[in-house]
DNA sequence: GTTGTATCAGAATGATCGTTCTGATATCTA
DNA sequence: TAGATATCAGAACGATCATTCTGATACAAC
C-alpha cells in the first residue's frame, strides 16, 4: 500500500511491490490475481487502516466543528511523521491518474468522497440546513484535496498548518454569518 | 499535449505521442531528445497556451477580485467544452504523479503556485495587507487545485460552478470581515 | 540529371513490464 | 518416517516500453 501510495500505480512495478511486501510473486498473484487486484485490496486497506481512524471522532460526536479542525491537524502531524514532501492521499493521487480511465476505481473514488462529505457535514452545526451543510461540506471535500495535492510539494508542514487554518477559520466565519 | 494531459506522463507510450502529433519517432527525438524532453516541452506550451491567457486579465487590472470568478468561471467552461469528467489541469496532475520524484518537474510546479499565487493576490483589494493577501491567495491556489481535482471525478459543470460559487462567496466574506 | 540532404515508415534493440511456470525446500498429516 | 501440500526463489514468457537504426522516398541545389 506504501508504494502505491507514494508512486503511484503505473510508476510501482511488480518487482517493486515484491520486494516492499517481503512476499513472493506467487503469493500475490495466488492470493490478488493481479497487480490491479492488489491495488484495489491496497485502496481497501487505506479506507480501514487511514481514512476510517480519521472519521471515527466525527461518528463520535456530531456538530462538532473542532472535529473538522483535528482532522487536518492529525493528518498534517501524520505527513509530517511520514516525511514532507510526502505521498499526499492515496484516494486523491488515484483521482488524478486512474479515476478517469479505470471505472472500479472511478466509482472507490466518488464513494470515498460521498463518506467524506458526509462526515464533514456530520460536524457541522445542527442550526444550519441540510443543503447549506451539504454545500460546506463539499467545499471541505474540496479543501482536503487540495491540501494533499499541496503536501506533494511543499517539504513545509508549517505551510499546511497555515493553510489548514485559514480554511478552519473561512469555514467558521461562513457558520457564523449562517448564524 | 493533450495527451500528456489527459492521461499523465507514465500512462502515455512513444506510440501514442507519434499517433496523437502526426508527426514521427524521429523528428520526436530530434527535436526533443527523449519522451521526458517532449513532456517538458508540452509543460512549457501549457504555461503558454492555457495559463498564461487565463492569467492575462489579473494583470490587465489589479485589485478586482471579479476577475478570480473569472478565472474559475472560464476554466470550468473550458474544461466543459472538452467533456466532463476531463483532464483538470496538467500542472495539477503533474503535481500528484511526477512532482516528488522529478526535481525538474517540481521546480516547474512549484513556480507555477507562485504565479499563480502571485495573480491572485494581485486581484485582491488594495486594503488588505500584504500578508494577508498572499494567505487568502496561497488558500485560492489550494481550491484551484482541488476544483481540478474534482473535475476529474465530476460530469457535472453545474457542480464545479456551485464549488467555485463558495469558494468565491467565502472570500469575499474574508474580505468583507477584514475591512 | 545527379548528387546531397531531409523526412519518412517501420524494423530492430535491449530493457522492463505483468504474468506464468518450474523445481526445490519447508511444513504438515498419518 | 512417508507422503501430500504449501511456499519458496528464480527462470521463462510474450508483450510493450523508450530508443535507435535502416533503407526508401521526396525535395534541394547545381
Amino acid at each position: 500500500m506504501r508504494v502505491f501510495w507514494l508512486n503511484g500505480y503505473s510508476a510501482t512495478s511488480m518487482a517493486d511491490l515484491v520486494e516492499a511486501t517481503g512476499s513472493t510473486r506467487q503469493s500475490i498473484y495466488g492470493d490478488f490475481g493481479s497487480k490491479h487486484g492488489l491495488y484495489v485490496a491496497c485502496f481497501d486497506t487505506y479506507r480501514e487502516a487511514v481514512v476510517a481512524p480519521a472519521l471515527d471522532p466525527f461518528c463520535k460526536a456530531q456538530h462538532r466543528v473542532a472535529a473538522i479542525a483535528d482532522y487536518f491537524d492529525i493528518q498534517i502531524a501524520h505527513a509530517e511523521r511520514i516525511g514532507l514532501p510526502g505521498p499526499g492521499c492515496l484516494v486523491g493521487n488515484a483521482t488524478t491518474e486512474l479515476a478517469a480511465h479505470d471505472p472500479a476505481i472511478g466509482a472507490l473514488v466518488q464513494q470515498h468522497h460521498r463518506r467524506l462529505e458526509d462526515a464533514f457535514a456530520s460536524a457541522l452545526p445542527a442550526s444550519l440546513s441540510t443543503t447549506r451543510r451539504c454545500k460546506l461540506a463539499r467545499f471541505l471535500v474540496l479543501a482536503a484535496q487540495g491540501l494533499w495535492a499541496v503536501s506533494r510539494v511543499t517539504a513545509s508542514a508549517e505551510q499546511l498548518r497555515a493553510q489548514a487554518a485559514t480554511i478552519i477559520s473561512m469555514l467558521k466565519k461562513e457558520i457564523e454569518n449562517d448564524a
